[in-house]
RNA sequence: CGGGGCGUAGCGCAGUCUGGCUAGCGCAUCUGGUUUGGGACCAGAGGGUCGCAGGUUCAAAUCCUGUCGCCCCGACCA
């Protein structure tokens, strides 16, 4: 491809509004445009990101046994009525009606297609013969996201994979979740991404029914617990905290005594107010476990993680209570609960920080007060202690003695063993070998495609600009004639082009008459892996320069046999991607 | 949904507080010339509903009211 017919618009300067690596790049590099918040053109170089990571996904997809469809964007409401989730995702779904001729007809822009694969397999898999069998598409799905942000990581429409299996028991699902966690390793390790499996919450299966692909970046929403010596990595609201022990000697208990603390509900206000530490603080949340009220108690410097409150009191439901319930309670406004002379006696669930709060301070279950010197067994009693919060930089992993840390991340991926959810709600059945009727279960596989490239972008660009590895790069070399203006140079440039293209390597000539600077600039911008120089001296001497995007040196080669050098130095790099990932663990 | 910021040429911005000549600058584009290995230079040219609507005023990019859009923080996220 010649650089002149075709459509890449870079920016010397930052657009405005866009703000995270990512995004500044990907419409820098001309990868992308904005058509509104959450919706972009994928232009010519970004369009050819995405069908190579496409096309990675897919040979990866078919290679793990799995069978490409093709379903609607557009379904039938109704579908989406019978498994509950039209309330479920509330907004998020886009949905609408069209008229055809004397009726309305209901519709949804899927989302994500559970219901309609299920629905599909319902009609033609009806026995056990038939299984296990993993259906995939690769298809634009619709959110209507409450903000959508940070360019492609975060938008009301996206390209996404995603595989649905069907098996006829718990084991088999156990196999056919495997193979697909072992494919999305390929998936990601072969776009050269940096990526972490964790453990992430798991619904109605329980144990390791949920891995999500994570990629480590500061602008990522999500967070991860990673311990480096072990290899520990988990979703920070999945993640355990290892055993913590308080080997300092308890100071002295100081008698309880009730301070005044007016208009001060929060934590950061009561340490202010009474110059403590919020490590020194008991934080009391009232919470409603399936109509029930409990209280909970949690370190003040420490965030409730609901997900563990909810296993350790073992209710279907929990929520943070009502003010009303509050204050029946405990007998205070909101902001001054404690453990210390609830109104009413309700369980107490403490988090395992609690054993080693010496002298606390706690609300003091009446307005505008607080106690402090609060002390375990004598002022209030605690039977049991649980894990009840997310985790914080430096708490000891659950696997290893080591200390974890805390990172933020993007999901690229996320494998799911969903059960029987679905396939009971929509009636797809099988008969299995002893003539029963039972239903079938199932896991659900996403990649996020845009993802891989955003996040790709967002770990391993430099000062200036993309570093696409040769996997997902849109062109693979690019040539720069430094003078187009030059016969000999013109002349070399388009023979060493026909003959990159000729060989199967995406090359990409950058015949614009622009000064050598510019082309050096907008080629370091867009991240080609493989530059070409062609300059009149080198050329006078037979000599062309080569130099990869990650590495600082340029070496010279021979024009008569570059050819084949390039396109020997690309398909190495294609099959290993070993200089890319040199570079890569480099930085990290 | 709560808080904040921004809409002026394709892109980036100044001008708005304190209303006043023909609405400016840089980049990009076009023409001519000189250049040609890291975002060249000279000369000239084209390009504007100042987001939109209404209001105040002799006069509005500027003040007032409403509205639309974009971005950021938070809440939410099957």
């Amino acid at each position: 491809m010649r650089w002149s017919q075709t459509l890449i618009p870079t920016m010397k300067e930052t657009p405005e509004g866009a703000e995270i690596p990512s995004h500044v790049l990907m419409l820098r590099a001309g990868l992308i445009g904005q058509l509104m918040a959450g919706a972009y053109t994928y232009l010519p170089l970004g369009l050819r990101a995405l069908r190579k990571a496409e096309q990675i996904i897919r040979e990866e997809m078919d290679a793990a046994g799995a069978i490409e469809i093709l379903m609607p964007a557009l379904t039938p409401l109704s579908l989406w009525e019978q498994t509950g989730r039209v309330e479920a995702f509330g907004d998020v779904l886009i949905q609408f009606s069209v008229r055809r001729a004397n009726r309305k007809v209901q519709m949804a822009l899927g989302p994500t297609h559970e219901e309609v694969v299920t629905d599909l397999v319902a009609r033609h898999v009806s026995s056990y013969r038939q299984m296990p069998i993993t259906l995939y598409q690769i298809q634009t799905k619709f959110r209507n996201e409450e903000r959508p942000r940070f360019g492609v990581l975060r938008t009301s429409e996206f390209l996404m994979k995603d595989a649905y299996s069907f098996d006829t028991s718990l084991e088999a699902l156990g196999q056919s979740y495997d193979k697909m966690y072992a494919a999305y390793c390929r998936i990601f390790s072969r776009c050269g991404l940096n990526y972490l499996a964790v453990e992430a919450e798991s619904g109605p299966i329980g144990g390791d029914a949920s891995h999500e692909f994570m990629v480590p970046a500061e602008n990522g929403e999500d967070m991860v617990v990673h311990c480096r010596d072990c290899g520990y990595a988990a979703n920070l609201e999945r993640a355990e905290i290892g055993p913590v022990g308080d080997v300092s000697n308890p100071p002295p208990p100081q008698p309880l005594r009730r301070v005044d603390t007016p208009g001060a509900t929060t934590i950061e206000q009561v340490s202010r107010f009474l110059g403590c530490r919020p490590a020194d603080m008991i934080k009391t949340l009232i919470y409603t476990a399936d109509n029930r009220p409990i209280a909970v108690l949690i370190r003040g410097d420490h965030d409730a993680n609901e997900a563990k409150i909810r296993r350790a009191v073992g209710a279907q439901k929990i929520a943070l209570a009502e003010p009303r319930v509050i204050e029946e309670v405990t007998g205070a406004p909101v902001g001054f609960a404690g453990p210390v002379g609830l109104k009413q006696p309700i369980p107490l669930f403490a988090d395992r920080a609690i054993q080693f709060v010496h002298n606390g301070v706690a609300g003091a279950n009446a307005a505008d007060a607080h106690l402090t010197g609060v002390t375990l067994g004598r002022d209030f009693h605690v039977d049991q202690f649980y894990d009840l919060r997310n985790a914080v930089d430096g708490d000891p992993c659950p696997k290893c003695s080591s200390k974890l840390a805390i990172r933020h991340a993007i999901e690229v991926g996320h494998v799911f063993k969903l059960g029987t959810k679905y396939s009971e709600a929509l009636a797809a059945r099988f008969l299995d070998d002893k003539e029963q009727l039972r239903p079938i279960i199932m896991g659900c596989y996403g990649i996020g495609v845009n993802r891989i490239l955003a996040s790709l972008i967002e770990t391993t660009h430099d000062a200036n600009g993309i570093v696409w590895p040769v996997a997902l790069a849109p062109y693979e070399v690019v040539l720069v004639p430094v003078n187009v203006m030059d016969e000999p140079t013109r002349k070399a440039a388009t023979e060493l082009h026909d003959a990159l293209q000729s060989a199967g390597i995406d090359v990409l000539l950058d015949d614009r008459d622009q000064r050598a600077g510019v082309k050096f600039k907008d080629a370091d911008l867009i991240g080609f892996p493989l530059r070409v120089v062609l300059g009149e001296r080198g050329l006078k001497q037979g000599k062309i320069e080569i130099k990869w995007r990650w590495e600082d040196q340029a070496q010279m080669i021979d024009l008569d046999e570059a050819a084949e050098t390039i396109a020997a130095l690309i398909r190495r790099e294609r099959q290993t991607g070993e200089r890319f990932a040199a570079s890569a663990s480099r930085q990290a």
